[in-house]
RNA sequence: GGGCGAGUAGCUCAAUUGGAUAGAGCAUCAGCCUUCUAAGCUGAGGGUUACAGGUUCGAUCCCUGUCUCGCCUACCA
């Protein structure tokens, strides 16, 4: 409801320069004063004007205010200022926009109609998930969830590179390593399901365990351990023998795994893109061809990519690629340009992602097959396969899409912009937004706490990366399994006389809420240090506090013996007059209103920068202040009838937006806590 | 070498994208449970926003230079 008010008050604004002054102004930042009782919008408009008029900021805030005051008919404004400087400060009707708040509670809606893609998760199938991936995953579904908010349709994708050199790794550790036959890789997936053990635990230590074999032999015996190592992986792409077979098996495993650990979070997916399909259902070949005829991709003949088909780089040259392809001689080889099939004619994975994208936007031609993989309690994930069902729903061909993607993989995901641009498709890179976020990496303290030996030059660092192939990590089941055992403790302490399973559920509750929270709080370009410490806290900013907040606002109406909507129509119905008044002399409890007006305005802004950190920062913000007012006013003995239920009417609709928002963050409000 | 990101309180991070006195959490110290649950609240200390210039009414934010740190930068996949 801000961002309305917001937008209103900044075109009336622009007309009143307009038409006072003949100044036609493009946009006027409308942004909140210091302090509550200075108003609750301000405008630095004057400061702006002051050169154009020649007249001191101040005395142009002081006509605008004049001007705008002798408007009439405005029941959303009361009055118009000037401040400081020059600056125009604007006081809102409280009554009227907390009657208008009491009962409004739809999202802001802006993106209805919009059809959009999702891709997120996209872990390796090859061992388990880590903190690093949780990163992404919370990100993605976070993100997901708030585009959902505004109303737009979403398809949520995980890729899986069932085809790379991981999995092949480890399928090099279960054939060449351990021996194991297909059979045998098979009977120990079943028993590990049988067991309740972890696949992908088994495969997190074998992974490791290849990546050191292949170094750890005699020169000779290295060089032979890399030929199978790439042996495997050209048989895995090929398709159609045992050793693919193998890989299938283990990474279809491994991925049921990654599904069931996201589920803990309440992260689910739509589709699951293979890139076995991509190479099997030709979809590079299908993009070559139409690279060929854009003129995105030259054949080079010179230097040292001679023999190759490139393209060029996102920064370099004039951007006509097909000029640049012809006139190559005289001006030089474009020695930077990047590969996309090398000169044995394989594609690199950066052509293999041109192909997908394509796909993504509808404009490859050609389409995947689908089957069903993994059943949510009310909807089916699908999985790509050569030969799908006859009856399937539809992927890709989205409007817009967004690829939540570390930071490190910039450059690839630039070239495939580039590729697209290049091809004509300005629209779909336009709407191709890289999700992009920084790496998770543990503090040293934390890689020593789990073990491991740490160099000297690394302990004096603020984090360390961590690495699957070393193995180096917190796996993503072990810190929720840790999380859950630590707010049990609390819970058990606390609810002493509820059930086990009551018990269960919340410390669930709070885990989860404890984990989703610390992985959005940081802005995405920050690198987050993991530390168990920050991460099992569940004291300040993090999410137990907003789930508390909730915890207690909801103890009062339970006491009180009245649902918060009721006391929401209860203050509807009360003298407005007497309203006015309390609300004019109680700026704390204006300001909570205040704050959950602005859903819309962080809403906007969290979409608009492709920020999940504005949402967990509104929402702390919001307990924060409904914390203050819980201390500060003790509603159930209060004895001024009107103004218990101004006070009651407060705490339902901070309740109320805590519950949404929380709700955007993937986080549920505990029963008790 | 080139590209991207970052440098803010002891630590971890914010700062409505150029606005009024740079804010939170943790940690430290001092208080508040016979009250709607203390996973909470109140207060204190803690800052030359890496450094030097520039742009303007105004700069943590934009520009230039310097320093420091991280990531990316193969015809590997």
């Amino acid at each position: 409801m801000y961002l309305e008010l917001q937008q209103q008050l900044s075109e009336r604004i622009r007309e009143t320069i307009q038409s006072k002054y003949g100044i036609e102004l493009v946009s006027i930042a409308i942004e909140q004063p210091p302090d509550v009782k200075l108003g609750e919008f301000a405008t630095p408009v004057a400061f702006e004007l002051a050169r154009k008029l020649r007249k001191a900021p101040k005395i142009i805030a002081g006509e605008l205010a004049e001007a705008l005051s002798a408007q009439s008919d405005d029941s959303a404004f009361t009055s118009f200022g000037a401040a400081g400087a020059g600056y125009l400060n604007v006081k809102l009707n409280r009554v009227a926009t907390a009657l208008r708040l009491s009962v409004e509670n739809e999202g802001l809606n802006s993106g209805a109609g919009l059809h959009v893609l999702v891709e997120h998760t996209s872990i390796n199938p090859n061992k388990a998930a880590h903190v690093g991936h949780l990163r992404n995953a919370i990100l993605g579904d976070t993100f997901v969830r708030i585009l959902r908010a505004n109303g737009q349709t979403v398809d949520v994708q995980n890729y899986i590179d069932n085809t790379g050199v991981q999995v092949a790794d480890v399928v090099v550790g279960f054939l060449h390593l351990e021996n194991r036959s297909l059979a045998e890789i098979g009977s120990i997936i079943s028993a590990c399901e049988a067991k309740d053990e972890k696949f992908d635990y088994l495969c997190w230590d074998l992974y490791a365990r290849v990546s050191q074999w292949y170094d750890a032999g005699t020169e000779e015996e290295n060089k032979q351990r890399k030929a199978i190592r790439y042996a495997t992986l050209h048989e895995i792409e090929r398709g159609g023998n045992e050793t693919a077979e193998a890989a299938d098996l283990i990474s279809t495993a491994v991925l049921r795994r990654h599904l069931e650990t996201m589920l803990r979070l309440n992260i689910e997916y739509d589709f699951l893109p293979r890139e076995s399909e991509i190479l099997h259902l030709h979809f590079w070949e299908l993009a070559f061809e139409l690279l060929k005829k854009s003129g995105v991709l030259y054949f080079e003949t010179e230097g040292k990519n001679k023999g190759c088909w490139v393209m060029s780089r996102p920064g370099s040259g004039n951007g006509s690629d097909a000029a640049a392809a012809e006139d190559g001689q005289e001006s030089g080889v474009d020695e930077d340009a990047k590969v996309i099939v090398r000169s044995n004619g394989t594609v690199t994975y950066v052509g293999k992602d041109i192909a997908y994208h394509l796909w993504k936007f509808g404009l490859l031609g050609r389409d995947f097959g689908y089957k069903p993989f993994f059943q949510y309690l009310d909807h089916l994930c699908w999985i790509s396969a050569e030969q799908g069902e006859a009856e399937h729903p539809h992927f890709g061909g989205a409007q817009a899409i967004y690829n939540v993607i570390d930071s490190r993989q910039s450059d690839p995901q630039a070239n495939v912009i580039h590729a697209l641009r290049g091809m004509g498709h300005t629209a779909e890179a336009d709407r191709y937004t890289h999700f992009s976020y920084e790496m998770v990496a543990l503090t040293p303290r934390c890689a020593v706490e789990l073990g491991y030996t740490v160099a000297e030059e690394d302990l004096a660092r603020p984090y360390i990366e961590v690495s699957g192939r070393k193995g180096f990590g917190v796996k993503a089941d072990d810190l929720i399994d840790q999380l859950i055992a630590a707010s049990r403790k609390e819970v058990d302490a606390r609810q002493t006389e509820r059930t086990a399973d009551e018990r269960a559920v919340i410390a669930n509750q709070i885990a989860i809420g404890a984990l989703r929270y610390f992985m959005l709080k940081f802005t995405r370009n920050s690198v987050i240090a993991f530390d168990f410490k920050d991460a099992l806290s569940f004291e300040g900013d993090t999410g137990p506090y907003a789930q508390y907040a909730i915890v207690r606002a909801r103890n009062i109406f339970r006491k009180a013996g009245i649902e918060p909507e009721a006391a929401l129509t209860e203050f509807a119905a009360l003298d407005q007059a007497a309203v006015t008044s309390l609300l004019a002399e109680a700026d704390d409890i204006w300001g909570l209103w205040l704050r959950a007006a602005k859903r819309s305005l962080t809403l906007d802004q969290c979409i608009a920068a492709s920020e999940p950190a504005y949402v967990a920062r509104h929402v702390f913000q919001l307990a924060q202040e409904f914390n203050n007012f819980y201390h500060k006013h003790r509603i159930l003995i209060e004895e001024d009838p009107a103004r218990k239920t101004l006070l009651l009417a407060t705490a339902a609709v901070a309740l109320r937006e805590m519950v949404t928002l929380l709700s955007w963050l993937g986080i549920e409000a505990p029963e008790a806590m």
